[in-house]
DNA sequence: GTGGTCTAGACCACG
DNA sequence: GTGGTCTAGACCACG
């Protein structure tokens, strides 16, 4: 898999993990219907605990992003797109209410801020690196 | 002062304490040069410890927002705006990448995601309620 | 460990702790990936506050000396030497600027400045105790 | 006077006093035999409390660098240089320690420290401003 | 009166 | 078991 974690970092690892799979579907590397590997694989192939891809996986599932079966595993859910309801915009809003107060006391502009969102949107699809760009 | 935090939430009230200064500086409620309360005023004030208050004025000095005057208090730095320099910028984009990642599942353009935060940029500079609105 | 620390004199307690650590990783008692105890292991050790040596740590963690993993404890920055940056240099001239005011007014010339701080680079190198000595 | 107090900063007042009269005896400006203003004098020059500039006057005089007469006021102590002895030499090389110590983990040779102080020794007696030089 | 430091003790998130 | 957060309460340095 693509993923990397830092461990010394002070974001939680789940968190990590949880993020870069979403990333994975967002520049389509993990396409609806994919699968995914067992928890204990990738708890293995990473190397740490089930417990912490047990919780990414389930908090996935509740949220939509993939599909969890019994027998046959774990899958990207097949319906592709989640829906961008009012409760996902205004969580959204309220995520970025404090980025953007932030923002604009560092004298950003709506239209700056604007701009370089959209240069993460490019980031993300082009599959560029993150952190340090 | 404008302060309402929830003591049951997730969020830690030092962040939540943190982030509402921020944005009352940022739409104008508290200017460069004003007095904050001292800490212990603050603390008694809406109801928390000392140090939990002494914890956010500590951040908030670090990051440039205000000054604390050994025993004069502490006050909004008074050089007003904060530069947004290459490392809040990269901080910025490394803090929205999750959040546009989401949004790209989530079928949210690049312009819909600008809307979006227009619209919270004028929350805050109108003085909107947040969170739940 | 290797520390003795003066709860009477007016040094902060947190100070001396912070200096200790930084002077047993110049000296090389403390190598790149070594571990440090627990926060609390060492306040036990040491017979002080936990939250005393919190402070420590994240200073330390924040001027790079130390990692500190979320539930794996803490350990010397496996990175080795830090950066003597413009930064680092400004402060330093700072710092030493009084006491090279000093040194003038007691007719100490740049060239016996430069002998004893030779021989402080010894003693620390050398493992020679300090403060009196 | 020459004195810039920073009111903000985390260095007590009278401790930025003290040394920015030591400094100023060091570069020459205060001369052996020059008069000083007299306490109430100069905390009305600068506005700063009466007690802090008799603390700074008090260990001032009695660390041998000024003299104060009762009814002839306050002067620079007319002997010129302080004696070096072994108790100075012991207590700058305690201060220095911790300087040192940290220097050494920037990879910072005894002969770049050598080289750094000579420069903080040339600023003070060519009088350049301290801080961000 | 102000912030700075320190203690003692508690509950929680993470893994 | 680890660090993160929070409380309650104390004494001190500074001005």
């Amino acid at each position: 898999m693509f993923l990397e974690l830092d461990m010394a970092g002070d974001k939680p690892i789940y968190v990590q993990l949880k993020e870069q799979i979403i990333e994975g579907i967002a520049r389509g590397s993990l396409r609806p219907g994919d699968d995914l590997p067992s928890v204990r694989a990738l708890a293995a192939d990473i190397g740490i605990n089930l417990h912490t891809v047990n919780k990414v996986y389930q908090q996935l599932r509740q949220e939509g992003y993939i599909q969890i079966h019994r027998s046959r595993g774990v899958m990207i859910h097949p319906d592709g797109f989640l829906k961008a309801d009012k409760t996902y915009r205004t969580n959204l809003k309220a995520t970025l209410r404090p980025l953007i107060a932030e923002a604009i006391v560092h004298d950003f502009s709506a239209e700056e801020f604007a701009r370089l969102s959209q240069e993460v949107y490019e980031q993300i699809l082009t599959k560029e690196g993150g952190e340090d760009e």
